[in-house]
DNA sequence: GATGAATGAGCGTTCATTCAT
DNA sequence: GATGAATGAACGCTCATTCAT
């Protein structure tokens, strides 16, 4: 998405390609050491770049970082509806979410951080923006727990949006506690613990049962969405 | 606590009074601002002193930033078991320090968005120090979990760490997500819907029954901790 | 010389180029008020250059001085050879070489005080660079004395290490008393006479025959370096 | 001397005591590290006294550079004559007065170097002062040669105007090439390394005969003069 | 389209000086 | 007479941005 980020150079495949080129550089180093450390010379220098061309393609420092915010939040909206492709059965489904959320998650701790530290420093107009896309990825978890209500596997006076933010919450407390966790567990028994914990919340009888006889099967029964990177070895914090 | 910082004034009154007046100032503006735009110039003008007043109490911008998250810190562990005062039952002890903890961050949003977005500003020794500190808080709540627990309100085998991170995210969250929550419901409400979904993952079937027993009798049992100032009314992202 | 001196810029003519735009305009600038007193600002107005170019060219205002004191003792180390090329009598060398000592000096009253007065101001591994450049320069007057004494045209036993620093220190002083000779006599005067006075010390009984003769034909025989400009008018003290 | 310098305090005795005990660290400070590079702070707390204090004696700082290079000329002037004090032969005046003048300056080899260093630090009718001063201390020198010439132990013709600053330089250069002589010698074979060189140039057949005469009795006939400190152990450079 | 030398506003910080106590 | 907390002008330096090549 290029989303009202004015380039001197038209080109639209060059656009795409050279502001991947950028952002990918930017968002490691505004994660690691923060926006306002970060130098456009050292951005130009990691992406291999001149400080001029990034200046053709982009209007001024802030367009970098709304680019490198979309370009976090946009994995997130193309991740969790990839791990649900070709499930059905609800809490399978929910599971599977919260493994791809926290596994985009892991893969780009440093975009996750960079979330949390520095939506404040764009304009007003594109931090709702952001906000905006924010909600769109909590849809579709929210999503998915409706799904699990209506299959009459959590008990339906459950309270929906606040179960959302807490499964939303967890996923992020991945990046945001990394310098805890990472020492404790890896991703996956990370996942399975907390589904464990939240869920009984709100399992019905039924859903008990099934929910029970799913962990019985299979620890981690989701497969880890493919083509992301390993947990970057980057120190997180 | 004076902790590290030096100062060219040795007379501990005066630093303790002084540091204050800056010291809040800064919480506000970094909480607002971030803390690389907020400028020395801006501090000492919101605080009523002169530029060089500042730098007599301590050696450099970054020993404000410390002394902010420091005493944003500090609020944490002096009013949690504040509200814990004089209360044995453990569930009400519960409840009463996650109300205290929300409360206390929704009167400081700005202080605890900081911690998040700047604690990473700080040298890595100081931000262990940091971290450190923010156990300490987690500690105190994992603390009457394991009180609940001991008394047989909760289940035996329940993920105590997991739990205890949950509590604090959602404490947290209040203020990481002000955007969306103020304009929903307001911190009691909040505790409450919090603390009914987590809770019901985690209580036994005796612990059920008492916390019900609890909720009809009193909406919001745990009276709101004294001397906190309203929430405060800048707004908050 | 570029010596340890790191440049933003890479492209060597240009390094030279724009350093000895501003450090010329930094020997003035240094020389006649001193370091500490002149001011980045000063210092690119006179070059006509602005702030942020000088820090293309150099990490710090330290790097200027040492820059500049290099500049002045590689004129002492040019010049002094260049005056002796072609001249074979070992008394006429020597003569030589302090006319143009002394003409460089004069030609840069500045720069000499400046060595004199901000050296210590560098940090020791520097400071340590330019005491090894002084060295050097005395060493081109300790080889004429010596070629004197092998002539057979001084004593034997005359003290060459003294000699040196006297003749050294003279041609100092017309920088450092400037205050005082230029209301006396003009460089010339003041060479020739002081030659008379250091030399009839050591001159054997043929020395001071050759001298005598040599004194009477020319006052000062010894072609003044060209391409110096004339001794700089700014005021020197 | 007070010499032009205002105080708040008008008690006489006070006035000197309290200006004697901040120069003395001032001279110290300066010399060592410069005069700019210096603070009032560092110098009250070398002294013991408090910033206030100063200003209490002096109106501000270039008045304490001013003082504490009067403190430094003023012991030259002191101690020159009082080495002559008893000796009637013009020769060994002569001899005793370099001497005097290079255990001075050995005395305080900070003080010698900020004199170089920071005259030109005082505004212009003051520098004027001090190079009056330094005049003074020419004479004393330049008498003791005159002396020589009217006995008849100095060639009539000799250039006394040059060889009073060959003399001046040479003792001088003890403290600003301390660097280099101090691995070398010590200042008693300096000078008397010095005033060989130096006067072989100028003696009368008779004064040699006189000259070789002294020297073959004693090797430093001249009393080292009293109450001066042992040479700084600091390090000159 | 791409480069990187050049600009200068604006930052953090220092320190001589004042003045209430 | 003595103190040292308080002031703020002015410094060195950085870095987003421009534009000639």
């Amino acid at each position: 998405m290029i989303s009202h980020v004015k380039s001197k150079v038209e080109v639209p495949e060059l656009i795409e390609r050279r502001r991947a080129q950028f952002i990918d550089a930017a968002i490691t180093l505004f994660g690691k050491q923060g926006y306002h450390v970060t130098t456009i010379r050292e951005i130009a220098e990691a992406a291999g770049v001149s400080i001029g061309l990034i200046y053709q393609y982009v209007q001024d420092k802030e367009d970098i970082l709304y680019l490198a915010l979309i370009s976090v939040l946009d994995a997130y909206e193309r991740e969790i509806p990839a791990a649900l492709d070709g499930l059905s059965d609800p809490l399978e489904r929910l599971s599977a979410a919260v493994h791809a959320y926290c596994h985009v998650i892991a893969a780009n701790v440093n975009g996750t951080v960079l979330a949390y530290r520095e939506t404040k420093s764009l304009r007003k107009e594109r931090r709702a923006l952001i906000q905006e896309k924010e909600l769109k990825t909590n849809a579709l978890v929210a999503a998915c727990i409706v799904e699990c209500v209506d299959a009459g596997l959590f008990d339906a006076d459950i309270d929906v949006e606040l179960l959302t933010y807490q499964i939303v919450m967890f996923s992020h407390a991945w990046a945001l506690k990394a310098w805890r966790f990472r020492t404790m567990m890896n991703v996956d028994e990370y996942v399975d613990r907390g589904l464990k914990l939240m869920l009984h919340a709100v399992l019905s009888t039924r859903g008990k049962r099934t929910f029970a006889r799913r962990a019985a099967n299979a620890p981690s029964p989701v497969a880890r969405p493919k083509n992301l990177p390993e947990p970057s070895l980057l120190k997180p914090c």
